[in-house]
RNA sequence: GCCCCGAUAGUAUAGCGGCUAGUAUUGUGGAUUGUGGCUCCAUAGAGGCAGGUUCGAAUCUUGCUCGGGGCACCA
């Protein structure tokens, strides 16, 4: 074979095929977001796959700009294969939103794209659902974003102790720093964001000079994180690093470090030691909301932020009334997406232990809209992405065994009935789903074609039963046989295939 | 962008310096003209790409490509 076309029917990395039964499972995800949405009275949308660069580079980061597919039209001009769908919306809504009433409930399904290096749940090219309220600020929106997230998760498969929503707030954390009077706001956030590291790095260090080699002390730092951050304070199934050392040790000593490390850092940018300390209490909140609300209430702050932390109280109550409040949590360390949302932010995390990342995120963007020119108009929404939510769901084992489609397989015996034999599975179509095969195959092989392909049930047509006005239904799976009336067999079938 | 692991027919694998690349399964055609999934026969199909070492490379080596995992980054 040609050498470079060999190269090229590797496909490109990143991007993937999707094989009847790969989609299968696909589906179910796809069919649960399609579903629910609808059962929300979200209505679908599109955009386009290519948009301007400038569409892009005007809101989102420089990260984002870098890690975007690119391409010249013939006029020269600079696009861009989407690399989420946020941008797109808030162009059809600043364009046609006085079209429609508010709030405005939409959802879509897009393909977008990122020219980022593969790694687990994350891919080149994805299919993200997103489902957006816009036109109002009332948290109840929040709360119903959350519950529909919630409902799509578990449609897809996965249960209520298996993934939680974290849900924070932008406006309480920023005006708390605030009431502290800290400046460097940005940089606080960001080393808030990234406490976990703070502790993996501080023993991976430990590790080597314990005389570990560098890229092992980075594996078992890395897996020590995972489950410690999954699973904080509980004593289980910690890897094989107790019986490699002493480090055993860490067990009780992780809290601690976290603390000293999580402090220095802070310190390091400027802040007092009373600020430090304030705001390294306040990130250690979180739990069930209902105590989260009680804890914050017991903080001395000022008025700013005792009005967000009455908007979190209030955004309970509706989780509460949406039955999703099990689902939550609070969790003042949550940070996500720094410049981009003003409000409430969420994501969906794995409970299983099987992905690291983020099933979902999502969170309110109420200047957004404004940013591009299109006036006041608060927006808040979610962005879930299929491969998380799938590589999760494959880990645990629950897509169903592939079907094919079809539930019955029309064969003729010989050439003269083959006009019958394409009538009678016209008819079917109209109910069922239905392979005719009309290459004039003998019966064996289409015996065997029809077990190949798993297709239950059969319908054997040949010149006999033909004369009168009958054909036989066989089931696949049992081998039993009966001859049935032409004019019954819908209803023969239809008892068969509920 | 960086680091680790991997790559042999559609799939699963064997060989680890002597290849005419083996096996299983799948595909295609047939044995079997109204009853399959068994069996038998035939047939098709492979060392990701490019270079290096060597008398000789699937095997050793370098770069790239793709796949898996992680870091950084990010939704």
């Amino acid at each position: 074979m040609d050498s470079e076309l060999k190269e090229i029917l590797k496909g490109i990395k990143g991007n993937r095929d999707f094989y009847p039964e790969d989609y299968a499972e696909y589906k179910v995800i796809f069919d649960a977001m399609h579903n629910i949405s609808k059962q929300f009275g979200y209505e679908l949308y599109e955009g386009p796959i290519l948009e301007y660069a400038k569409l892009i580079e005007y809101k989102s980061g420089q990260n984002l700009a870098t890690e975007t597919y690119r391409l010249l039209d013939r006029e020269k001009r600079k696009l861009v294969l989407r690399p989420e769908m946020t941008p797109s919306l808030a162009r059809l809504i600043v364009n046609q939103h006085q079209r429609y009433p508010k709030p405005i409930r939409w959802y879509c399904l897009p393909r977008v794209f990122r020219d980022e290096t593969p790694q687990r749940g994350r891919v080149k090219e994805h299919f993200q659902l997103n489902a957006d309220i816009i036109g109002v600020n009332h948290p109840a929106a929040d709360a119903e974003i959350i519950a529909l997230t919630t409902s799509i998760i578990k449609t897809a498969g996965l249960k209520d102790e298996e993934f939680v929503c974290v849900i924070n707030s932008r406006e309480l954390l920023q005006s708390y720093l605030e009431f502290l009077d800290i400046k460097k706001k940005e940089e606080v956030i960001r080393i808030i964001d990234a406490k976990g590291k703070y502790v993996q790095n501080a023993i991976e260090a430990d590790l080597i000079k314990k005389g570990f080699k560098s890229s092992e002390s980075k594996v078992l730092a890395q897996q020590f994180r995972t489950i410690w951050q999954q699973d904080p304070r509980k004593e289980k199934n910690y890897p094989d690093i107790e019986s490699k050392s002493d480090l055993a040790q860490y067990l009780d000593k992780l809290m601690i470090i976290e603390e000293k490390e999580v402090k220095a850092a802070l310190e390091s940018i400027g802040l007092s030691p009373e600020q430090t300390s304030k705001v390294y209490d306040f990130t250690l909140i979180k739990g069930i909301p209902q105590d989260v609300i009680v804890a914050l209430k017991s903080l001395e702050v000022g008025d700013r932020v005792k009005l967000a932390i009455e908007n979190m109280e209030e955004l309970l109550t509706y989780l509460e009334s949406f039955d999703v409040i099990k689902n939550c949590e609070f969790d003042m360390s949550i940070a996500r997406g720094l410049d981009y949302y003003t409000g409430v932010v969420y994501e969906f995390l794995d409970r299983t232990g099987s992905v690291a990342r983020a099933i979902a995120g999502g969170g309110r963007y109420d200047q957004l809209v404004e940013s591009f020119g299109g006036g006041k108009i608060p927006a808040t929404g979610i962005g879930i992405g299929e491969t998380v939510l799938h590589s999760i769901l494959k880990k645990l084992n629950r897509f169903p065994s592939y079907k094919h489609p079809a539930e019955i397989y029309v064969a003729a015996i010989s050439e003269d009935v083959m006009p019958a034999a394409a009538k009678i599975a016209r008819d079917l179509r109209k109910d069922f789903s239905v392979v005719f095969n009309p290459f004039g195959w003998k019966l064996s092989r289409q015996l065997e074609d029809a077990g190949n392909r798993n297709i239950p049930n059969m319908i054997i047509i040949g010149k006999r039963d033909l004369d009168e006005d009958k054909v036989t239904l066989r089931d696949m799976k049992s081998g039993e046989q009966i001859t049935v009336l032409i004019s019954k067999l819908k209803e023969e079938l239809d008892a068969k295939i509920s």
